[in-house]
DNA sequence: TCGTCCATTTGCGGTGGCGCAAAGGGCCTC
DNA sequence: GAGGCCCTTTGCGCCACCGCAAATGGACGA
């Protein structure tokens, strides 16, 4: 294990990748672990970059973006605790396909290609369930790409909305709260617009009394109402 | 091995999900293959369905495409000779994300879920290769949603023909011809427009001279110029 | 308490691309 | 070879959404 703030087993074994392993192979895994803590606003890596580690966030959140050769940006997602990043690199071209910033002070785990590679090897329990977690962001990319071709503004902000709220969501006495700092521009990044629009059409919910932005943090009073929005077609 | 037409151990170890197996495990592969010969414009599996297989075209090709809760439809992506398909829904929900239908007479093979994960469980390296497989195609859907969230029509148009000529482009005399039958709709419903755009667009080159349709085949003459459109802002 | 910085809001104008309707144009069937 | 079917083209009007500029509003530091 590399230097860093402790851990045991138990800090893997709830997690999706390492579900199902023995304690044995789980102290295996715990080998080769590099554990670093990040301060706020830190690049782990960039577009690009060559040396690719696979990265688990333990504590905090991190935002991945893409950005075009022309300029064009996009936030391919947020990273909460227990979620994986920067896997997609792994085993294609061995290039990090984005960047990724912390939004807030956290803690990550990261494991080298190949130590990674000899661990599924060995062990494919753990390929089968890094297949389910790339399943899954699979399935959820379809879903974005079919909204952004063919649904309102209006429409992707509430299911931009929804998916943020299923993702990190607490409940508080004032409604979910969504646990990333938000701004403007990061949610019209996720959902394919401009700052302006989202400002737009959040400031008329907000009016509403349907949610509330404090301190870059969102919380949704009336979940239902936004619900309506992102399924009905008649707004 | 099911019925169906003969094939060969050669015929799998030339295919990505089975690169770097050993003879007998390709045997072992082949006793739980299903391989079927399909007509064209039949329905392999619906979007939804619970009874799921993962799918590799051997021959032809196939169409798959995603419908929303309202009316609306993209295509996710077309599958040609040696590609895997359907296999997403693996190891996930268990229901297919989206519908798949031939376009051509077509070959396909196809195993069952459980099948399929013993054999990844036994022999690790088939779970990894699969990593592989679908590392890329999220860097693809990343890429198509950077695309579709911040370029225009002209250039996605473009971009979607520069990837299909890369994916199943032949060259003619003429010039690289996709092998895919392809209608504007079809078209459209990838880069998240209407097929009016897209006649429009494509009308224009075509009476520039880059390209030409016969017979629901594309035959692009000047890919240079696509490209151009592709990558350069000032049209 | 004031000034600076950053994020957000809001007004206003312009337009890309959608939506529809109607007119071609192949191809197949009978 | 006449009719029907499907795909495509083309014209026209319109509207959601973008783009910019300027105003507003906190948060922080001196």
């Amino acid at each position: 294990m590399k230097p860093g703030p402790q851990f045991s087993r138990n800090d893997l074994s709830s997690l999706d990748l390492f579900e199902g392993l023995s304690p044995s192979v789980l102290d295996e895994v715990i080998a080769v672990t590099r554990c670093r803590a990040l301060a706020r606003d830190t690049r782990i890596f960039n577009q690009g970059d060559g040396y690719v580690r696979a990265h688990l966030l333990v504590e905090g959140s991190v935002r991945i973006a893409q950005t075009g050769s022309d300029g064009g940006q996009i936030v391919v997602r947020f990273i909460g605790p227990g979620e994986m990043f920067g896997t997609v690199a792994l085993f294609t071209d061995g290039k990090y396909p984005a960047d990724a910033d912390t939004l807030t002070d956290a803690i990550e785990f990261s494991w080298s290609e190949t130590d990674l590679l000899k661990l599924m090897s060995a062990h494919s329990q753990i390929a089968i369930n890094a297949l389910k977690i790339v399943g899954k962001r699979i399935q959820e990319a379809q879903n974005r790409l079919r909204e952004l071709a063919t649904q309102p503004v209006e429409r992707r902000i509430a299911h931009t909305l929804l998916r943020l709220s299923k993702q990190a969501g607490r409940d508080t006495p004032d409604g979910v709260k969504i646990s990333f700092p938000l701004r403007r521009k990061d949610i019209a990044d996720i959902c394919g617009t401009t700052l302006f629009s989202v400002s737009r059409v959040l400031t008329t919910w907000e009016k509403a009394g349907w949610l509330a932005t404090r301190d870059q943090h969102l919380t949704i009073a009336k979940i239902s109402e936004i619900q309506r929005v992102g399924d009905n077609e008649t707004a």
